[in-house]
DNA sequence: AATATAATTCTCATTATATGATAAAATTTA
DNA sequence: TAAATTTTATCATATAATGAGAATTATATT
């Protein structure tokens, strides 16, 4: 096994449920000697991204706080569109929770949220957390944007194997390319009803979507105009933006003064 | 070069300014081939440590948002105190920012923070921004529970080798620490006054500390014993928190359900 | 304080893997 | 379509990772 892969590994044996690990049970779960899981977790440990702590377990090291806020605050989509949240939050007709979301290898991950303050329930989209692909509104205006042979393959990694049930999934996703809009109810959370809009930006190979989400009891028929009205114009704008940042990105890295 | 090293220096490559890189670019900065660039880059793709964006560039992966997301549900720190922030917030005299920060290595590390909404000055420290260990009340508060050789190696790291002024650095901490508080005005940002106290956990390895920041024109010397008192009771409630955190840790490892 | 136990580091011969020069293929740009 | 750039593949060689076991260090126990 080469060093990158064992690191690896080592690092995909924590989660949400298992923070800490001690060199026994990292060896053990690896089938590695302990000596070779010593060496490894000293050197992880000197670069920050494993750091000790008591009882002999080690946790997930700082490193992983530095590299988050360096995305945060360089990622295009995030630069371009938080702003945005609060606004479109404000100007929805009842309280809502808005949310950017972006397609990240093959999981859909919230990049950046906004809750109106009265907004009650809370959303199983939270910043940095993987979505399913296949469930939800916000997740929907992703997928609708991907097609051919790369939806099939992730509609079978996702689980949808069954050749019939494919069909009527993609059927029902262009559909709704064609209004232009996703709008599901209860999918991911029980009691709320969420409305998307795609984002996207192929030069910057960004493919993210743009939702509110809303109380089913205090939905009413009449609001869906205004709702879909607002994430139309506020998409155009972030994606606007997100143009402008692509080519300040762009000067930058054109700019001999910030070469060598 | 091993794989590692190699792996750690590319990322490290990556920073607020620099938030995506080309091959070309990696392999003049480390002087590395680029047919060994090209093939540690997507390996590094492949476990999401990066992705490749537009223009042959590549920027930091979502594996970092992944783990931040972990530590932040993990890390005791954050657990225990995070709820507190916004109390204590609320129950400062007058618009304040506040922070909880952590020793990670030789860093100062924000590991969570509370603006309250009216607060207008934007503070240096930051979710995931490293601060210097040597100024302001956060940092001090932290370093003022180091002593002995690791302090004074920590000061030669810092650039404070002069033996002298290594004393007088050292004296004022003890001041402060026979106060219980730290108060420093200025040192990170201008305009900005800082009120600190230790926070630590000797059997989970946490040297922290909890801190309120503001605005220079808003504060007045009657606001003390007022920010005092949130603080040290407010420190008190963490680190007991904490405790019970600790311990719940313990008792879920030593559970021989958790145990294969 | 002395002992026992567990955790961590060290050593070294062996093996596996990374390396980089170069060529080939694929992709993008003109 | 051609030219240029980016990316992948190949391969002989050098280098670094490996793991068993010993040695050291830290921690707990009496």
């Amino acid at each position: 096994m080469s060093g990158f892969e064992r690191f690896n590994k080592i690092l995909n044996l924590f989660s949400e449920k298992r923070s800490s690990l001690t060199v026994a049970e990292i060896s053990e779960e690896l089938k590695i000697p302990s000596s070779t899981i010593y060496r490894t977790v000293r050197e992880m440990v000197l670069a920050d991204f494993l750091e000790s702590a008591a009882g002999s377990y080690f946790r997930l090291g700082q490193a992983f706080i530095k590299f988050n806020r360096i995305i945060n605050l360089s990622d295009p989509l995030i630069q371009a569109g938080e702003p945005f949240l609060k606004k479109l939050a404000n100007e929805n007709p009842i309280p809502s929770t808005n949310i950017l979301a972006r397609l990240f290898g093959d999981k859909v991950m919230c990049v950046a949220d906004f809750k109106y303050p009265s907004f009650k329930n809370n959303t199983s989209y939270q910043k940095g957390r993987l979505m399913p692909l296949l469930y939800g509104a916000t997740s929907r205006a992703i997928i609708m944007q991907i097609k051919g042979k790369r939806l099939r393959d992730i509609l079978n990694l996702e689980g949808l194997n069954d050749h019939k049930q494919q069909k009527i999934f993609i059927s029902g996703l262009d559909k709704d390319k064609k209004k232009g809009f996703c709008k599901t109810e209860g999918q991911v959370d029980n009691g709320l009803i969420g409305f998307a809009i795609s984002i996207n930006n192929k030069k910057l190979g960004i493919e993210a979507s743009l939702s509110s989400i809303f109380n089913t009891s205090d939905y009413l028929l009449e609001h869906e105009p205004i709702i879909y009205a607002n994430l139309s114009s506020y998409a155009v704008l972030i994606e606007r933006y997100i143009n402008k940042i692509f080519f300040e990105i762009e000067a930058y890295h054109n700019n001999d003064l910030n070469k060598d």
